[in-house]
Parts: C-alpha cells; sequence; structure tokens
RNA sequence: GGGCUCGUAGCUCAGCUGGUUAGAGCGCGUCCCUGAUAAGGACGAGGUCGGCUGUUCGAAUCAGCCCGGGCCCA
C-alpha cells in the first residue's frame, strides 16, 4: 500500500468534495473544533437571518462564503467562535407570496379568508425553501450551526422583542405619530414602496401657479407665488418653503407684487409684463406668514398659530415653479418632515378614500382627481391663480386596481431615533466599516438624515406590537411578556389560544404570541372600568433582525440568557451585502444604541464587511426575469463549492459589483485549485515511487536520518527560497485576514502557488526523478534529494492550512492524505514549525494529528526562515531566465538544444557574486554550458542614467527637469564609470555644479542591437549562439528523449516502469544513441539499450527529429 | 433631483499616502517545454488611465467641473 493516496487527477472537484464533507459530518468535526477551543477567548460572529421563502441566489452565496471565511480563520487562531444560525420570517413579503399562492388581493381579502388561516398559512410558508438553503449551506462548506438556529416567529424571540419595546416605551423613545405613506384611495390600503414602483405611468396633471397673500395682504398688496402638481392639497396647505441661500425677487405685477425666486422671474413671467423692484434671501422671508387658500380648516385651540408661514427647507429646488413650494404635511413625506420639523399641522382635508371632507364647503365629497379643475376654477375666481400650464410626468399607481395613489399620512407608531441620533452616530464612528467609505458615505449620510423609525405595519403576520390601549385611548401600557401580561388585573383571554390548540392539536405553539390570538387578551384599565385593548398593529420585521444579539438567547426571559447574551455581545464581526445599509446594518445599530446605554461603543457590532452585488457576465443585476439568471447549484454541481468559493474571494475586493459567470468560476479554479492540485499529484508520484514516508516508520531506509529533513541551513538555495517565500507568505496572509482583506490574502496565496508550482518545481524536478545513490542515503545527492522531499512536504501541509478557511474541501483533502494517513495513528506526531529556526519542520516536536486541518493552528511565519536577500536574488534569477528565454524564442533556438555560454550583464554589477551562487539554476533552466559575467559590456549594452525623482525631486524641487536633461544629454558609460569609480558624479545644471550620489540615480542597461540578447531592469543577457557539432549532438540527444518519452506516454507506462530500448535509424541518430547512449538509459530508465537492431516483439515507434528518421523500440521489462 | 460608488488593454480586475517605461489573469498571435500530461511555460500585439481645467519640478493617483454606468433615496 502505498504512502500516499494517488491523485486522481481526471476526479471531478465535487466528487472529493462529497468526501470531505461526510468525513466532516461522521466526526462532526465542526462541532469538534468549537470543543476544541472551550476555555479559550470568544470570537462573535452574527449570522443576519435570511429569508426562506425564496431559492437562494448567487447573492447569498457571496454573503455565506464571507461570513464562513473569518470564523474558520478564527477558530484555527485559537479563538472560540460560535456559530448560531437563524431565520427571518415575519414580513410583509411573505404576506405577499402567500396572498398570490392562495389567490387573494389586499387586506379585504385576507378578512374574508380569514385570518387564523391566512397566518397559519404564512408560518408554513416561511420555510418552504429551507431544504435549498440547507443544502446550499452543507455544499459550500459553510459552517453554521443550524440545528440551534433562531427563527424570529418563536415566542422566547417574540418576547425578547417584546421586552425592548417596552423599554423603549418606558423611554418614551415609542409614540404613536403620522407617517405619510403611499395609499391606494380605492383599496384603502397602504402600498409598499417595492408595490409603487410597478405602478408607474406617465400622466398629464395640471400645473398651478397659485399666489398666496401675505398677512399684510391689505396693506401691501403682497403674496409668495407658489408652484404645484396636485391642486387638491391645496385647501390642506399649512406652511411655504423657500431656499434659504436663494435670492427672491419682488416682482410688481399690475398692482400686486409676487416674492419669488429671482432665477425664475423670466421663465415663469414671460410675456406678461413685470417689473422686479427689490430683492432679498430666502433667510429673510422665513418666519413671514400668509393667509390660507381655502379657509376651510379650524384646527383646535392653538392650532390655526402654527400653521400658514415660510419655512427654509433643503429640498426647494429652482427647476420648475416658482422657487416657493407649498407645503401639505399630509400628502407628502418632504412636507411631513418639514411640518414636524417646523411644528406646522398635519390638516386632513381629504379622506382616506380620497374624497374631500365635509368641511369642504362645496367641494365636499368631491373625489380629489376630480376636485382639481373645480379648485382652480375657484383660485381664478378669486384671483388667486398666476397661470395654469400642463405637466407630464411619471405618477405612481395602483398595481392591481390602477387608481391614481394619493400620498397621505396615516397613523402608526414609531421610534423616536431622533432624540439618539447623535449616539447612534457617535457609535457608527467607532466601527470598522470596509470599505472605509461606507462609514461615513452612504451609511453616515443615512444616519444624519434620520428620521424617526416608523415601526407598525398594519398587517397580520409579524411581531404584533407590545402595546395595550384603554378604550378611550387614554392608557397605555407595554407589555414584555406572557407572564407579564397574565399578572395584569382583571385578565381575560389569555386562554384563547388553549382553546383554539384543543380543538386543532396541529396548531404550533409559538402561535399563541401571534395575531389574532394575542389580539384576544385584554385587561383593567388602571380606572378599573375600561378594558386594556392590543393596539392591532404588527411591527416591521426589520426590528426583529435588529434585535437578534439579545432576542437570539431569549434574553432577558430566557434562563441562563443573560450570559448568553453578555458573552456574546458585541459581535466581532458581521457581513451582508450593501443592501442592508438601512435594513439590518441600520436596524442592529439603532437597536443597540438606543437600548444599552452602558455599551461602550462600538456596539452590537464591531467589523462590518459590506459586500457588493453579484451581477451577470456583463455587469448587470440578475434576475430571473431578464433571464440572466446563474443558478449556483448548476456550479457547485460542476465546477463545485471551492472554485465557487475562491472565485469570489480572489476576483475582486468583495465590496465591488463582481461579475458571475461559469466561465469566471472555471478560470478561478484553474489559475489556483488546478495548479495546486498538479503540484500535490506530483508529490504524491514521486513521493510514493521512492517510499518517502513522513512517519520514518515504513521500513529501514529513513530511520538513519533525522525526520523531517537537514537543518535548514545546510538545505540548497532552492529550498531555502521556497521555504522562506511559505513563511513570508504565512505572515502576509495572516496579516491580511487580520485587516479583513480577503483578496488581498487570496492574491498573496494565489502568488505563492505560482511560485511553488513554476519555480520551485519546475527547477527541482530533477532532484525527484534521480534515482538514490546509496542505500544508506548517506550520499550528499541522497540527503538532496530526501531535503527536496521535505520541503515541498512541508509546503503544501503548511499550505493546506493556509488555504483551509478559503478552500476548506481542497485544504483537508491534502491534510487527509498527507498528513492523517500517514501520521495519523494514535501517538504518531504531527508536523509543527519549530521556534528555533534550525530546521523548519521539526518532527521532534509533533503532538497528536487532528482528524481534519480544520481542527489544526493556523501557521505561524518562523522569522528565521524568511531570507529576504534569498527573495530579491531569486527574481533577479528569475527574470534572467526569461530575458534568456525570450533570446532563444527571438533567436528561434529551442531550451533542449544546449548553447555553450551566456553572457549576463547586470545592472548593478555588484550583484555579480550571487548571481554567480545561482549559476547551476541558470544553466540548467537556460540548457547552456557556462555563466559568464560581463563588467564593462559596451559591445553588447548601453547604459540610461536616470534621476531617482522620489529623492532628487525632495532635494531640488524645480531644477529636476533639468538634471533629467543634464543626465539624459551626458554620456552615458562615462557616467557609469563615475559612479562605479567614485560613486557619485558632479553635472553641471544651470551654471551651478550638482553633485549626484549613487542612491541619487538609477542605472538601466539596455541590450544593444545586432546581438542574440535581451534586456530588462535588472540584466541584459546575451546568448552564444554558436554551435558546435558536440552540442548540436547532446541536443539531437535530447530530441531523442523526449520521443522515447513520448512513446512511454503512449504505452501509458507506470512513472517507474524500467524498458528495454532500441534505437534503429539513420548514421547520424545511430551514433548519437551510441554516444549518449546512458545518458538516454538513465532519463528513459532503459535497462538496456540497442542501437541499429530491432528485436522482434518489441512495440516499435516512427520517429522524425531534426530531419533524421528511425524507428523506436521499447519493451516493457 | 440628491447621496454614495465606479470609469485603467478586447474581457475581468490590480495599482498604498503623486515620482516619469501603468501591471496581472483570460482571450488573441507566435513559439517552447513535457517522467505534473484533458497540465505547464515564454514572448508579442493591444492603453489619449472617461473628458476638460487646475495644483505641482512631476498626476492614473490630489482638487474642481463635466460625461457615462451602477446602487440607494426622492
Amino acid at each position: 500500500m502505498p504512502v500516499f493516496e494517488p491523485v486522481d487527477t481526471s476526479l471531478k472537484f465535487p466528487e472529493a468534495e462529497a468526501k470531505i464533507a461526510a468525513l466532516w459530518k461522521d466526526q462532526d468535526v465542526f462541532q469538534q473544533s468549537l470543543k476544541l477551543r472551550e476555555g479559550r477567548p470568544t470570537w462573535v460572529f452574527y449570522e443576519g437571518p435570511p429569508t426562506a421563502n425564496g431559492r437562494p441566489h448567487p447573492g447569498h452565496v457571496l454573503t455565506r462564503v464571507v461570513k464562513d471565511l473569518f470564523p474558520r480563520y478564527k477558530t484555527m487562531r485559537g479563538f472560540r467562535v460560535p456559530r448560531k444560525a437563524g431565520w427571518d420570517t415575519h414580513g410583509l413579503p411573505v404576506e405577499i407570496e402567500v396572498e398570490k399562492e392562495l389567490g387573494l388581493s389586499g387586506k379585504g381579502d385576507i378578512e374574508k379568508y380569514g385570518v387564523i388561516p391566512f397566518v397559519r398559512k404564512c408560518m408554513e410558508s416561511v420555510f418552504k425553501y429551507t431544504a435549498d438553503w440547507e443544502n446550499l449551506t452543507e455544499k459550500i462548506g459553510f459552517w453554521i450551526d443550524l440545528k440551534d438556529a433562531y427563527v424570529t416567529y418563536h415566542q422566547s424571540y417574540v418576547e425578547s422583542v417584546w421586552w425592548s419595546l417596552k423599554k423603549l416605551f418606558e423611554k418614551d423613545l415609542l409614540y404613536k405619530g403620522h407617517k405619510v405613506l403611499p395609499c391606494c384611495p380605492r383599496c384603502q390600503t397602504a402600498l409598499s414602496s417595492h408595490e409603487v414602483g410597478l405602478g408607474y405611468k406617465d400622466v398629464e396633471d395640471p400645473s398651478v401657479f397659485v399666489t398666496f397673500r401675505a398677512e399684510d395682504w391689505e396693506a401691501s398688496k403682497t403674496s409668495f407665488l407658489a408652484w404645484t402638481t396636485t391642486p387638491w392639497t391645496l385647501p390642506s396647505n399649512a406652511g411655504l418653503a423657500v431656499k434659504a441661500d436663494t435670492e427672491y425677487a419682488h416682482v410688481k405685477v399690475g398692482d400686486e407684487t409676487l416674492i419669488m425666486a429671482a432665477a425664475l422671474v423670466e421663465p415663469v413671467m414671460g410675456k406678461l409684463k413685470h417689473e422686479v423692484v427689490k430683492s432679498e434671501p430666502g433667510s429673510a422671508l422665513v418666519g413671514r406668514r400668509y393667509l390660507p387658500l381655502f379657509d376651510w380648516w379650524k384646527g383646535a385651540p392653538g392650532e390655526r398659530e402654527k400653521a400658514w408661514k415660510v419655512c427654509a427647507a433643503e429640498f426647494v429646488t429652482l427647476d420648475t415653479g416658482a422657487g416657493i413650494v407649498h407645503i401639505a404635511p399630509a400628502y407628502g413625506a418632504d412636507d411631513y418632515a418639514l411640518g414636524q420639523r417646523e411644528g406646522l399641522p398635519v390638516i386632513h382635508l381629504v379622506g382616506p378614500d380620497g374624497r374631500l371632507k365635509p368641511d369642504c364647503g362645496a367641494f365636499a365629497g368631491a373625489y380629489f382627481k376630480d376636485a382639481d379643475k373645480d379648485l382652480i376654477k375657484d383660485l381664478r375666481d378669486r384671483g388667486l391663480l398666476l397661470k395654469r400650464e400642463n405637466y407630464k410626468h411619471p405618477y405612481p399607481h395602483c398595481w392591481r386596481c390602477d387608481a391614481a395613489l394619493i400620498l397621505y399620512a396615516r397613523e402608526g407608531w414609531f421610534i423616536r431615533t431622533t432624540r439618539e441620533i447623535g449616539r447612534v452616530i457617535e457609535n457608527n464612528k467607532k466601527i470598522q466599516w470596509l470599505p472605509e467609505h461606507i462609514r461615513d458615505g452612504r451609511f453616515g449620510n443615512f444616519l444624519e438624515t434620520n428620521i424617526d423609525w416608523a415601526l407598525s405595519r398594519e398587517r397580520y403576520w409579524g411581531t404584533p406590537l407590545p402595546i395595550w390601549v384603554s378604550e378611550d385611548g387614554a392608557h397605555m401600557e407595554a407589555v414584555e411578556s406572557l407572564k407579564d401580561l397574565a399578572g395584569k388585573p382583571g385578565v381575560e383571554g389569555l386562554d384563547a389560544f388553549e382553546k383554539a390548540q384543543a380543538a386543532d392539536p396541529g396548531l404550533n405553539t409559538h402561535l399563541r404570541v401571534h395575531k389574532p390570538w394575542i389580539d384576544a387578551v385584554t385587561y383593567l384599565a388602571p380606572d378599573g372600568k375600561q378594558r386594556m385593548k392590543r393596539t392591532p398593529e404588527v411591527i416591521d420585521c426589520w426590528y426583529d433582525s435588529g434585535a437578534m444579539p439579545f432576542a437570539q438567547w431569549g434574553y432577558p426571559h430566557a434562563q441562563g440568557s443573560l450570559d448568553q447574551f453578555t458573552q456574546a455581545f458585541p459581535a466581532d464581526f458581521i457581513s451582508e451585502a450593501i443592501d442592508q445599509t438601512r435594513g439590518w446594518f441600520y436596524s442592529l445599530l439603532a437597536e443597540s444604541t438606543l437600548l444599552f446605554d452602558s455599551a461602550p461603543p462600538p456596539h452590537p457590532f464591531k467589523t462590518c464587511v459590506v459586500l457588493g452585488h453579484v451581477c451577470d457576465e456583463k455587469g448587470e443585476k440578475m434576475s430571473k426575469s431578464k433571464g440572466n439568471y446563474i443558478d449556483p447549484f448548476g456550479i457547485l454541481a460542476e465546477e463545485g463549492a471551492d472554485a465557487l468559493r475562491w472565485f469570489f474571494y480572489s476576483s475582486n475586493h468583495p465590496w465591488t459589483s463582481s461579475r458571475f459567470s461559469r466561465g469566471n468560476v472555471r478560470e478561478a479554479q484553474k489559475e489556483f485549485l488546478l495548479k495546486l492540485r498538479n503540484v500535490y499529484s506530483f508529490f504524491v508520484i514521486y513521493a510514493n515511487i521512492d517510499g518517502f514516508d513522513p512517519s520514518g516508520g515504513r521500513g529501514p531506509d529513513f530511520q538513519r536520518y533525522r525526520r523531517g529533513g537537514r537543518p535548514l541551513p545546510e538545505r540548497g538555495q532552492l529550498d531555502r527560497w521556497i521555504l522562506s517565500e511559505l513563511h513570508q507568505t504565512t505572515s502576509g496572509v495572516r496579516q491580511r485576514l487580520d485587516d479583513y482583506d480577503i483578496y488581498g490574502s487570496a492574491q498573496q496565496l494565489n502568488a505563492f502557488c505560482e511560485s511553488l508550482s513554476n519555480w520551485y518545481l519546475q527547477r527541482s524536478r530533477e532532484r525527484f526523478w534521480r534515482p538514490w545513490r546509496g542505500e544508506d542515503r548517506l550520499h550528499d545527492d541522497d540527503k538532496d534529494k530526501l531535503d527536496a522531499y521535505w520541503t515541498l512536504f512541508e509546503c503544501l501541509v503548511n499550505f493546506a492550512k493556509l488555504i483551509a478557511p478559503f478552500v476548506p474541501f481542497t485544504a483537508d483533502e491534502l491534510w487527509q492524505n498527507l498528513v492523517r494517513r500517514p501520521l495519523g495513528n494514535a501517538g504518531a506526531p504531527v508536523p509543527k514549525p519549530s521556534d528555533s529556526g534550525a530546521t523548519v519542520v521539526n518532527l521532534d516536536k509533533f503532538a497528536r494529528v487532528p482528524e481534519s486541518v480544520h481542527l489544526a493552528d493556523y501557521p505561524t511565519a518562523d522569522p528565521q526562515a524568511v531570507d529576504c536577500a534569498l527573495g530579491e536574488e531569486m527574481a533577479l534569477v528569475r527574470e534572467i531566465v526569461s530575458l534568456g528565454r525570450n533570446v532563444r524564442a527571438a533567436q528561434k533556438l529551442k531550451v533542449r538544444l544546449p548553447l555553450a555560454k551566456v553572457v549576463l550583464v547586470l545592472a548593478d554589477a555588484e550583484k555579480t557574486d550571487i548571481v554567480r551562487g545561482h549559476e547551476e539554476v541558470l544553466r540548467e533552466a537556460l540548457n547552456v554550458k557556462q555563466v559568464e559575467f560581463a563588467r564593462m559590456a559596451e559591445q553588447y549594452v548601453s547604459y540610461k542614467v536616470q534621476p531617482n525623482f522620489k529623492l532628487i525631486g525632495a532635494k531640488y524641487r524645480d531644477l529636476v527637469p533639468k538634471i533629467k536633461q543634464a543626465l539624459k544629454d551626458a554620456n552615458a558609460s562615462h557616467l557609469k564609470g563615475k559612479f562605479d569609480s567614485d560613486g557619485c558624479c558632479v553635472l553641471r545644471v544651470d551654471q551651478k555644479d550638482v553633485l549626484l550620489n549613487q542612491e541619487e540615480v538609477e542605472i538601466t542597461i539596455q541590450a544593444k542591437e545586432g546581438y542574440a540578447a535581451a534586456g530588462g531592469r535588472g540584466a541584459v543577457v546575451v546568448l552564444d549562439t554558436h554551435l558546435t557539432p558536440e552540442l548540436e549532438a547532446e541536443g539531437f540527444a535530447r530530441e531523442l528523449v523526449n520521443r522515447i518519452q513520448n512513446a512511454r506516454k503512449d504505452l501509458d507506462l507506470k512513472y517507474e516502469q524500467r524498458i528495454n530500448l532500441a534505437v534503429k535509424g539513420s548514421p547520424r541518430m545511430e551514433e548519437v544513441a551510441r554516444a549518449f547512449g546512458e545518458y538516454i538509459r538513465r532519463e528513459t530508465l532503459a535497462t538496456e539499450l540497442r542501437v541499429g537492431e530491432m528485436p522482434e516483439g518489441w512495440r516499435t515507434f516512427d520517429v522524425d527529429a531534426e530531419k533524421e528518421i528511425g524507428t523506436l523500440g521499447l519493451l516493457a521489462e
């Protein structure tokens, strides 16, 4: 049995992932990872509850993979990271979904159908797609505790919410007020913004300029000119708004004076004869009073004094109208908000049915749309209309009945967030937002323009508002639980639910805190006469989700909830998409700030990673109706979870919207996961062939060696280099993850994978192929070979740990095969970096082997293993090789053909010795016999001396362009000579001597034309293209080896299969085969090489190399 | 209309507090390598860094205005 399970490179990723998923399930690895960290500090994660009444889409995948990454990472860093799932179950979307399903339309239908069955349907529908969600969660490897999820309709959750609302009520932060909502006068119901969006239509409305006479009209004949497209709101006018920082003109028309924005005088007046007599800023108008157009509204005592005055408002624009806006707080959101701020009364002269109220004289009972015409006529008759036009604009209509909507101030319950918004803003400032601009940008602005939270909904399926009101409305009380209710005087109706349940045992017990059963509970009012009844509304479901920090534990009612809550408050980390700024992010922050005065900010979350939208290939929002929707389950089934995860981590920062497509996922997979799997597979193939066993316990071969390979200083450059890269990557990734920089850490991982595959392995292959020299493995070559194994082994094992939070399946697959399989027996050691740095893998320090990589510690970087100088050297060497290949390509000289020498000219001649230290790697990579260095190499190269702008700029400022020119004009070779000998040079610039030292310039070299050469920043590489018969023969031999290898592949021979080999062909071919016989046999694992004959029964292959023709014969031994 | 955000190669995106030859991957073209083989590598073409104006010795980077896309709100 091989030490390592051979890697099936044709294996589909999803199959391998399914195996790992099964392993996690069998061993309950997630729970183990929690148990393992028992007693350690807790790192708190809050799950933003999704609604499960729709199928998950790709955006949910992004959210979930980001939510999964950091808890996994923090767990490996030694924290205990409980992850309680949650479900958002209330709200209008659920009701609408059920309405659709039942073919109902509007509240009337629901009442007819029956609230009880409707609510039951809502509850059932909530988990309609639960199976899909759980499937997705499991498939993408999102570790979260689904069994212990919080559910917003559960009794304990609802009672927690009640408790919090009672607290707000007691602090006078919960009150009854008005809110302007788009309503359908026919259906008599408010519409959600989503519904409004469905019904926009272009209509033509009258647009009128109306004059509001100033209070002193009799004396001054002055009035304010305002514009509106809704004449029916004019009787309900309560104020006028101007822009404070804009000029307003007094315009004389006839014997009257009109006040209007100076900038709009010409467009409004047109041909009308007029004269501007004076102008003043808008701020000067503020506070002036005027006479109402229709004096129908009487108002309560003292109310009339508050109405009909000029206010300043930000929203006044000079695009249309007269620069003065008519304000009807009952029929406009801006109007209402301004009215609240300025203390204007809410004048309601239109009923919810759209008809003018009885107060309206002759107009009483008119439908608002029909009233427009007559109202205008009335104004004109009374000389209050300047002019009338028509205005085409989009206007919302009811998507059900097509009636024009009216914006209507309705009664409702509000949270007085505006009172505490300063504290909310302070709290927000302490939160770490990613990207940062959310804090003061989108979210900060939102907070700055905060209005009170409209909490109540006149619907059925939601947390009931726990306010009980006396019949005359004089007493109000908030209730925090059923128990609280039960203690009320003269309570009745608590048994309503029990009775219902007795009649229908299928009734879910959690429904006892819901409508309509809870509405049956009444009790005696403090006056001892009236009954206290619950106000009928339910609450906004966003309040539910914002309550999760405490409500998920049933705090404060549930036993032990105080501890649970305090331990998990505030959260270290949350993450959701950008659309949650006004949703969950706000509800969390607002509730926490209002409820927990004494908690030090920030709370209830410290860090928030805000995610962008997942778009289609063209960058457009995905939607099922557009047909550009990509089903994540399809990609999970084909490409696999890790590919999907890696795509989201590595394609861009998570807050930029990503273009999601199968092609893009495959690309990400190819670049990283496939490359990694190839390296892993390579290791397994050769480790198995050579019997490399990290446990050291299998057979005598490794007993004599110190397990873990030679100490670092004794290993070769390549090994030390890749281990240095590994440890640098380790610290880089740790640091970036600590900073929540997903994209940055993914790039680091990508880069290491590239280095490992394209350079370390590429250059080390020979060490893996090479046979052992001696049984005792004491030969230097054998020690070096063992080092190669240990080095690659350590890279793979550590890398598996590094990538574990990102691609948990792949990571564990590597771990299971590379670590668990050979080392997993009881008592066997687990690789752990030493702290001495003497050896990087020190098996003496091994402890128990975790069953899964996710139970391991995240790797620490050993600073002693990091060798920055070596890293720079290797970068230069890689550049040289790249340049050399460039030359070969240009000269059409295959790498197989050996060349006599390469001449290197380094930009920095001091690096000669360093590069010479890598001579062997260079010789092999470029396939040359000799590496030479040319110091004064003017025949090949020319120099270019440029200023180091950063230094020169700071020092010489505006002299810089002249210095640049002077350096350009000077003889570059001469300058270089100067710098080489003196370390500085003197330039004549602007009649002054400027002394430049070595650091202040940058000397680069370029290859001269006409040579087989190529140049980069660090070096020029010149190839000796002169071919000798010996070189050509060797090249030919390599061609032969290549053909033989291809033949081996055709025969599908095992890597270690030995063969007998025959070569018969042209005289030159046979001659080369003889001359390089040993080399050919070694490279192709041929025990025997016959030249010039072709034994019977051997498999033959025609060859054609360098225009020589022949036949190869192979026979497996 | 307001706020936020983005605009860099055919495509997807990097590019920190300004430093003069703007990078990567994919795609395309030309090759190479192959005992990792339904992989891998090199090279090349391709860019007015959305536009304009300014600040500066120097701008993809900073400021202002404009144009265009996206999101949120009205």
